[in-house]
DNA sequence: CAAATGTCTATACACTTGTGCATTAAATGT
DNA sequence: ACATTTAATGCACAAGTGTATAGACATTTG
């Protein structure tokens, strides 16, 4: 007997019997890629029109997800892992670099212009949709927030200098990019690079405010320095 | 430009001819209002539902809005318009008071708290739906980000700082809060006034830095302080 | 009092949606 | 060879959608 009923995905079919599949997760993946974008959320796809768009018959949509709220998931893994590797890559170049911010936010913004039916949903519809859908960007969020936190107080210990509660300061930061790039995605081309300069002072902003509250808290008692 | 009177009440019937109107454009919005939470977005929304939950038929939708567009717009305005006489009042109150960011961040997570159901439309559905609704929620913060600057401005000469580029800071903590409020609409009651502490930590960030920043703008240049 | 006019409802139509059921197609096991 | 097991499709159905049309009612005007 075939033992073989997990779940992990082998590059090698395991021999299975019957018929060899022809449809793949990826095929309805892409075609509700091709439907999603700026204009057309998550919220507004039938699960017909994703079948239509994948030229396979409603039904075969099953065989692949429970329903739509599991592509949705999927496709919010998805969105976030790419995210996050390219920032990644971005890090690592600009720690040559002079400027760690303009580096990674550059790479943001970058990311999100070539890829935005992806990411439309990591942005911007992670606030309505089903609880699973919820759950999901929060944990891609999540992620960013570490690892986002990992490299201020790496950095941080390079200057030496410290930081205010480097968690709310990474979430800070975090939520700040993602909504303005959420705002971005329906702008002009023209507007981008003005909508990066102000994007870039805001996180300055608040590391320099979490670097000054750092050497005297007792500003964050008054609204008087 | 101001002749859009989207909810325009009039006490006194100006002797129209025909049948005494018997639906008012409020009874819809209340129909909608009591549909809408936080479990409830925008887009799952539809007219006949609407109409049933107001008690009347379809078709009699029409005479109060020409779809349900209109009516998001109508929602928006008046979310919009109501948040921000909240927040006046608070900052009125807190002029007085020592911390105006306490005050007012306090002020908008309680009114979240007890007009969930208008404010999600401002806080999370922004960034879904028709161009003329994503349009009046941009309305909508832009009046936010200005009457902020202003405090801003106000607060700042009559505490002799200064501050580095008002309009982005004001944008940054407009922002920032919309979207930290938006993440509280689900999450259990016990963890607000946590998250309400974090929020204040944030705005006090981009405040000290932006102040931070005034006095020294080459910070802006490098990471390095 | 009619006549006119605006308000509201009832019925109906064409359409889309998600999904259950039966059937066909293809690959593997013996 | 056949049987078995899985993949994918086609058809069908109930439910829900937006809206067009026509008629019932009430209220102002002649």
């Amino acid at each position: 007997m075939t033992a073989s009923n997990s779940t992990d995905v082998s590059p090698a079919a395991p021999a299975v019997i019957g018929r060899k599949p022809v449809i793949s997760r990826e095929d309805v993946i892409a075609a509700a890629l091709k439907l999603l974008g700026p204009h057309r959320s998550m919220s507004t796809l039938s699960l017909r029109e994703v079948a239509r768009e994948a030229g396979i018959a409603p039904n075969s949509f099953y065989r692949q997800f429970r329903d739509m709220d599991e592509l949705a998931v999927a496709l919010i893994d998805l969105a976030g892992t790419s995210l996050r590797q390219i920032i990644g890559e971005a890090r690592q170049r600009a720690r040559t670099n002079r400027s760690v911010v303009r580096g990674s936010v550059e790479a943001f913004m970058h990311q999100l212009r070539s890829d935005d039916r992806l990411l439309h949903l990591l942005l911007r519809e992670g606030s309505v949709g089903s609880p699973a859908f919820k759950q999901a960007v929060d944990r891609q969020l999540n992620y960013f927030e570490e690892e986002l936190q990992q490299d201020l107080v790496r950095l941080a210990r390079l200057n030496n200098s410290a930081l205010y509660e480097p968690a709310i300061t990474a979430k800070a930061i975090t939520r700040l990019v993602f909504v303005m790039g959420a705002t971005a995605m329906d702008l002009p081309e023209e507007q981008w690079p003005a909508l990066s300069e102000q994007l870039i002072v805001m996180v300055r902003m608040i590391l320099t405010g979490t670097r000054a509250l750092a050497s005297n808290p007792a500003a964050l008692q008054a609204d008087l320095p």
